[in-house]
This record gives structure tokens, sequence and C-alpha cells, in this order.
DNA sequence: CATGACATACCCATTATTGGGTATTTTATT
DNA sequence: AATAAAATACCCAATAATGGGTATGTCATG
């Protein structure tokens, strides 16, 4: 019998996937949480096998809680489950660990084969998942991103609609730094001029 | 019998909506859609009694479906079905003339009691919607924004991370007159700088 | 038809941001 | 320890945006 969690902030599809599961007798939902520091009591009151994990969730997003989990329980499987297929959320959630990515587009009985293929020991990712994507071999972290941690941080800001000096108040650094940073960004990536980094930063942002 | 149909991008979703209906002999589901261009063409092949509308969809958002489908087909009754409790969502699909508006977060049996009452000639909205968004009286247009038409279409573009330059070569006006839509809305909305302004219009844009 | 709201467009001085540099210090990576 | 990469911070001239005006034509409503 598969022992299996849902962390999913809408309660319609909780209760979809469970409709689903109710009638497969290897799988069992023994519990559903609605952010991130529900599934954590959860998962150490029930222990499951595979968590269902959806990114985007109040208190603690998918990714944070992949890391906590499986660095307390770490034969507990995590399949992500996501309406987005950017690059990034797929990469940090294998990076932190996630055996499977399934897309909330995709039909309700992936979910079923996603569970067993991973609790069988294999990974499951969805067709539209670019392989690439899937780089980091299950834990090491491999791609290095275009831009650094501070050119990172620095576009989160931005997507958020901060401006330079509101940024530089909030890194405590000159105004210069985020300027030369937000110069560095938009010839790195190939645009031209802080419409287009604003663009960039808000399609990246899968906001958590 | 009640001819129900889904508008909604995630199928994950539409398939636990369809596992919850089977089972209910008074409700059919006559047919789902992925996005609104399909929709369109599954009502006039279907006339279904009611349909479950997501507003965030591609090709044609939930709130332009409503109308078009209303405009045809007046007895249709849409209830829409969304992530987001913003005023602007709820006010906007009820002025579309949605007589129902269920959230995500909510269990799915609301989806069953919602298609019920609706039916039935009655409105039903999720206990979360607080009740002074659902100002327009089923149709007409009552509520007036604060903004005006050009500066809520100016918002709209500033929330998609266009520049003062970008968005009057858009709309064929003068840089100086976007620059005054734009003061005269800092100021109208007691913001200040163009910061708040894009904070505000990111959070305005429940994005379709 | 007058009034008010709106959209359009400009003026001005000030401030923010760009795009091009250079330079110094910290932090990895060899 | 040497090198490379990143982060810090500044210079400059040019452009974009702000915050304060004024002005004109349109449109709707009373």
């Amino acid at each position: 019998m598969i022992k299996v969690a849902i962390a999913e902030d809408h309660q319609s599809l909780v209760d979809g996937i469970n409709l689903l599961l109710k009638y497969e007798d290897d799988i069992s939902l023994i519990g559903t949480a609605n952010d991130g520091e529900e599934l954590l009591q959860l998962v150490s009151k029930k222990r499951p096998h595979i968590i269902l994990m959806d990114i985007k969730m109040p208190k603690i997003d998918g990714i944070t809680a992949t890391k906590n989990i499986l660095s307390q329980y770490p034969n507990t499987k995590v399949i992500a489950f996501s309406m987005f297929d950017q690059e990034e959320a797929v990469q940090q959630m294998v990076t932190a660990g996630a055996k499977g990515y399934l897309l909330k587009n995709s039909p309700l009985e992936e979910v079923l084969t996603a569970i067993r293929e991973v609790h069988s020991g294999n990974t499951f990712f969805d067709k539209s998942i670019k392989p690439e994507y899937v780089t980091s071999s299950s834990g090491v972290s491999t791609k290095k991103s275009i831009l650094s941690k501070s050119e990172r941080e620095i576009l989160t800001l931005i997507g958020q609609g901060r401006t330079t000096s509101e940024i530089a108040a909030i890194r405590f650094t000159a105004v210069s730094t985020v300027e030369k940073h937000r110069k560095n960004m938009i010839r790195k990536l190939g645009l031209s001029g802080k419409g287009e980094l604003l663009r960039y930063a808000l399609e990246k942002k899968y906001d958590f």
C-alpha cells in the first residue's frame, strides 16, 4: 500500500484527486494540507511514502518544504504538482530533491502513473517538461544560472515592482551598485532597457 | 437534467470535477474546454444550461467569454470558478453577467450546491466573497471605479511592464499624455512614485 | 447650453535611470 | 598563492520619468 499525502492550496483540486485515489486499492491518501506548515506537521505524524507537492502555497512554498522534509525524512519521495513548466521552477524542485514533476494542465490520471513510477524507484516527468530542464541528477546542483546571486536577488525585487533606490535601501548597498547590476543583467540577457528587464522579471516570477 | 459545461485550463481540475459530477444523476457534464475559444464552439454546439467558467484562460479570458456567450444565449447561466477573490475580478464577472462565483480554495462539493442553486434561478457566491463586491445587481453596471477608462487601460499596460514611451506608442498618443495619466493616477490613488504605481498595477492584475 | 469630467498635449525644474566606462574589495576555484 | 568571478561603488553624458503647472477640444448630463 502506497501512503500518499497532498500539499495543495486549492481544496477543490485536492478533493478531485481524493475522488480519483479512492478507487485505487494500492494507493491510500493518508492526509492533505493546504499550506506548507500543515504539510510539515502531517509528514512527521503520518510519514507518507509519496508527497504530491504544489509549489505555490501559503506560509511555506513547495521548494522550501521539499528541502525541509527530505533533510528529515530522506526516503520520502516528492512529486511536484504545479501549473508552471518554466525552467526555473522545474530546476529548483529537482535540485530540492523532487523525483517527479506533474503539470496541472495534464489529465488527472497522470497522477496515478507518477505515484506508481516514483514509488517503484523511478522518476516521472510530464511530457511537456523539456528534459534539459532536469539537469541536476536528483540532488546535486549542476547548472549555474546565467545570473549571479545578487543579480537574481535584484531581479526578484524588480519583479515585485521595486525601484532602484528602494532596492538599494532594502539591500543596504549604494544606488550605483544596484544600477550596475541592472545594467549587467540587461547586457547579459540581451535585453534593451528597463521595460524589458521588468517584463523578464515578471515572467520569471512564478510567484510562490 | 442540468446540462453543465466546464471551461478551465487545468485539465487535472476538470477531471476532478468530472469524477464528482459523474455520480450525480440530476447533473450531466456535456463537455469541457481548456480555453475560451473551445468554449465558444462547445456552447454553440451543445447549449449547456450552466457553465463553470475559469477567469484565467488561454486565448479568450473568462470575462470576455461570459459577455460573448450571454449576448448570444442569454438564458445560459455562468458560474465563475476562480482562484482570485479580489474585488475587481468578482465585480467584472458579475458585471459580465455571472450568477455565481466559486473559489478554487473551497471544497469541491460547493460546485454541486452552486450548480443546483443557480439552475433554480438563485445566485451563489462563496462565503469568502465579500457581499459588497457583488454590487452590480446581475447585469447593470453600477459601481464606477475611481480610475477613468484611459487610466485603467494605461494601468494594465504598466502592470505588463511597459514603459511610458512604449505605452504612448501602443496607444498612439503623446508621451506627455501618458505621463499626465500616470501622474493623475498617482495622485488619485494616494501613491507616491512609479514604484508604488507599478505595485498597485501588479496587485490589481489578476492575470488573465 | 452650460458644467464638469475626460483625454489630449505641452511647459518647467528636478530626479531616476540608462549605457558606457573604471576601480577596489570579497569570494570562490583552482 | 594565483586567478577568476562577483559584488561593491563611482564617473560621465544622455534619456526617461516625476511633480507641478496650463490649455484645448470632446462628450455626457443635467
